[in-house]
RNA sequence: GCCCGCUUGGCGGAACAGGUAGACGCACGGGACUUAAAAUCCCGAGGCUGUAUGCCGUGCCGGUUCGAGUCCGGCAGCGGGCACCA
């Protein structure tokens, strides 16, 4: 609710500015949540979302959200996922798709793939069966074509907040290094390795392969010992905890390899439980003086240890390594022909060579792995291709789409239920025209939310995805608002999404959101309950210094305060809120206070204070409105305490405007509460009065619509209030003709004096020195130097 | 372990660009109005003490500067992200 009320402000106050505004709602409305909801209650997964959009709607529309409604769509209708399907196909013809074996984490009672956090300790989280690894076939979206170009282009982000653009990079994790082949002893094939420290290969003492390289598996094959390593590694593998802690372990396959440069004592090939073959090459070579993982693993097998690299300032003949690997800038040395070089230098000299003898290559290797978007479950978008006994793997041709999901299943058997509904499945293969069998995973719901701003600009075009006047007028995004939870995944998806879409020509645009602004979650405090159990807000009440239930009266242990959550039972209902106080005031505390960034912990004094400064507001007006006209102001400028409220006034101006820019909503509050406090103090009346709290009324619009409204109309306008142009800044008013500026002396505050503005330096400091409080301060002692910035502050040095 | 961020009154937080720390609000205390309460209005409020034109004070230690919440170095605590990434 928050993001979306700090959406509205922005929308409502860059109307007031000119600009044409698109704020749209719509629904991400596939995904787990509905279907456990089936499993659970029994409903239809369809039936349960529309209920909850249903619900949702009603809340945005109390809020007061302007937002265009004729624009409004689910993710889950197949007027939208019919262009996903589309939009796949054309991205599997230019190579942007394809499949492959991938490890999942299997149920093998609910007879479903887990995601993994729903992987508890190794555990289903529903069924609490054991989980088992296994290989599927499945659908990849090709984002590590993108690579390169996701991260240099993180620099054009300027409006993004920098943490996320350092998640992202992280994320991409692009690093430089190099590729070498090792010879293996007695085979033809070498051992291909990825290092980013290919200077230290003189320090090479072993290799390791991960437990599912090819490799690995093959010799596990005749070798017992090396297997039961591989099966448990690969078990082992769904608990970070166990992986976090587990000490470096390996076996040894028997191979051995040569040194690709060096004649060197054979290496000794291992598989190795720190080694990921998802990264990389699924190998490397071992240099235990320079990596710490390969020295505990090569303390743990008595390997070799050489160093390879002296610390500037070290003696060579007595430098070892003990315990810890020394990873820092330095001199080379056992490293025959590039002993004597930095390690900076060392690095392109190595790969020339490794090039020359034809072992090895200069090779960028990305922690980004591809988007796996397959998912074995009934409430996604069906991913649209068939499967021919005889074709393979065909894709729907684009005049057969869409591919609708049916919505006749049935929950009552564990298992996606597209996998036993026979007319959903039974097809005529496109290609031979034979019997097929449709694909029954559907897509990621990442995938929905990859494009769906881009839909927002034509959102009932069926010529495609949407047309391309509405997205050229309307993309990128200018404005977007959203948790920092999706400051990796769903950014990143969007953005390649974006690419891919540029790359089938619907669009011509790289970055998907212009700017982007992530804001911080809406917290409570939680309530522990006698029996332990956790209770709502509304179930508890204050009683002296602690709380209690509100039947019963039984002691109530107040928790953390933390994230609103139906586990927690920590929410407070809008509806209720909205009810009692108005959409304004949820509207305005939400708004005040805590910066938006940062978390806003619900209380109710925080509404109460919302509630109280709307009615201050109201009498503000209603109490002033005989005052506005009585009065001729005058043909002459105003002076005096008018004069004062008018400079308040256009100053306020000016920083709620530029708070509103930054979209620091809670200085733009302070501002408008200033300016508030300024008109209660304020005695006259007259145009000046008039401007002031006209001008309120216009500043506050954005923040409380329906509040500013009345009042706006109660001031005597026929017009709409959210027809009227934001006001403008007039610089004359910005600046007050005399400045109060501090005496310092030796930098301590010791007087205060009041001067025209803009007076000299020369003046500034006679005045100064002449000050009584500074006379004393200075104790008599002539100044030896005097500091004078004009406007602002004298320091005198004695 | 690595990367990023944060640390200011009782609390949420202000402080343009190195120039009067604590705006604005919450909670609190005192007063006015009221038979009373609520609402509203007024006043007070960083700490300390000697109540002053006083001293101390922006997590801790040090530095740069006429002047540091702000810049630099080190440390601690809290939060977030990533993680045997070769």
């Amino acid at each position: 609710m928050r993001n979306y009320t700090m959406g509205d402000v922005v929308a409502r106050w860059r109307r007031a500015q000119g600009y044409n505004v698109l704020h749209p709602m719509g629904w991400d409305a596939f995904g787990l949540p509905a279907e456990n909801a089936a499993m659970q209650k029994g409903v239809h997964p369809g039936r349960w979302t529309h209920a909850n959009i249903d619900e949702m709607r009603a809340q945005f529309r109390t809020m007061g959200l302007s937002l265009d409604w004729s624009r409004e769509f689910a993710t889950c209708d197949v007027d939208y996922y019919v262009h996903e399907q589309a939009m796949f196909l054309e991205m599997l013809e230019r190579d942007l798709v394809y499949r492959k074996e991938s490890w999942v984490n299997w149920d093998p009672v609910d007879r479903t793939v887990l995601a993994n956090e729903q992987v508890i300790e190794g555990r289903g989280w529903r069924s609490g069966a054991p989980v088992e690894r296994r290989k599927l076939e499945q659908w990849f979206f090709r984002i590590t074509a993108f690579a390169d170009e996701l991260l240099s282009a993180i620099d054009g982000l300027e409006r993004w907040p920098d943490k996320v653009r350092t998640m992202q990079a992280n994320w991409i994790g692009r690093s430089e290094g190099a590729r070498v082949r090792f010879p293996i002893r007695g085979r033809d094939d070498g051992l291909v390795v990825f290092t980013t420290r290919p200077d230290t290969l003189w320090g090479a003492s072993f290799m390791a392969i991960a437990p599912d390289h090819p490799l690995a598996q093959e010799r596990a094959k005749d070798d017992p010992r090396l297997a039961a390593f591989v099966a448990e590694c690969l078990r082992s593998g769904t608990s970070q905890e166990e992986m976090d802690k587990a000490e470096k372990r390996g076996v040894d396959t028997g191979l051995r390899c040569r040194h690709p440069l060096d004649a060197t004592p054979d290496l000794p090939v291992y598989v190795a439980n720190f080694v990921l073959m998802d990264y990389g090459t699924g190998a490397i070579f071992g240099c235990p003086s320079g990596d710490q993982r390969d020295l505990d693993f090569a303390r743990k097998y008595d390997l070799p240890v050489l160093p390879v690299v002296l610390p500037p300032g070290a003696d060579p003949a007595a430098f070892t390594i003990g315990d810890e690997a020394y990873t820092g800038e330095g001199t080379l040395i056992n490293s025959g022909f590039l002993d004597g070089l930095a390690v900076a230098d060392a690095k392109p000299r190595i790969i020339e060579r490794l090039e020359e003898a034809g072992v090895g290559e200069r090779q960028v290797t990305f922690r980004l792995r591809d988007w796996g978007v397959s998912r074995q479950r009934y409430w996604g978008c069906p991913i649209p291709v068939v499967h021919c006994a005889q074709c393979g793997i065909v894709p729907v041709p684009r005049e057969q789409l869409p591919v609708r999901l049916p919505e006749d299943v049935r929950f009552d058997e564990p298992g996606n239920p597209l996998d036993r509904h026979e007319a959903f499945l039974r097809t005529t293969c496109p290609g031979c025209g034979g019997e097929a069998r449709r694909e029954t995973d559907t897509f990621d719901t990442f995938t929905e939310s990859s494009w769906y701003f881009a839909r927002f600009c034509s959102p009932q075009y069926e010529e495609g995805p949407f047309e391309r006047r509405a997205v050229d007028y309307w993309l990128p995004v200018d404005q977007y608002i959203g948790g920092v939870e999706h400051a990796v995944l769903h950014l990143l998806y969007s953005r390649f999404f974006t690419r891919a879409m540029s790359a089938c020509g619907h669009l011509d645009l790289a970055e998907p959101f212009a700017g982007l602004f992530t804001q911080g979650m809406v917290t409570h405090l939680t309530f522990e309950g006698p029996n332990g159990r956790w209770l709502q807000p509304d179930e508890v009440e204050r009683e002296g210094e602690g709380w209690v239930t509100v039947d019963g009266r039984h002691p109530v242990q107040p928790g953390r305060v933390e994230k609103m959550s139906k586990s927690k039972r920590n929410t407070v209902d809008p509806t209720t809120i909205i009810e009692g106080y108005g959409a304004d005031t949820a509207r305005l505390f939400m708004l005040s206070d805590s910066p938006p960034e940062r978390d806003l912990e619900w209380t109710d004094q925080g509404i109460d204070g919302a509630w109280r400064y709307l009615n201050r507001l109201w009498r503000l007006v209603d109490e002033r409105l005989d005052r506005l006209d009585g009065r001729d102001g005058g043909a002459g400028e105003p002076a005096g305490a008018d004069a004062e409220l008018k400079r308040t006034v256009h100053r306020t101006i000016d920083g709620v405007t530029r708070e509103l820019e930054k979209l620091h909503f809670n200085k733009a509050v302070a501002l408008i509460r200033e300016l508030s406090n300024a008109i209660e103090a304020h005695d006259g009346s007259g145009p000046v009065l008039r401007e002031a709290l006209e001008t309120l009324v216009v500043l506050v619009n954005p923040m409380m619509p329906h509040l500013a409204e009345e009042l706006w109309s109660k001031l005597g306008h026929e017009a709409m209030l959210a027809a009227t142009p934001w006001p403008a800044v007039d610089p004359a008013w910005l600046v007050a003709d005399t400045v109060r500026l501090a005496v310092q002396v030796n930098g301590k505050r010791r007087a205060e004096i009041e001067l025209p503005r803009g007076t000299d330096e020369a003046t500034a400091r006679s005045i100064a020195l002449a000050d009584e409080a500074v006379l004393k301060a200075t104790a008599g002692k002539p100044p030896r130097r005097v500091i004078v910035v004009p406007d602002r502050i004298v320091n005198v040095v004695v």
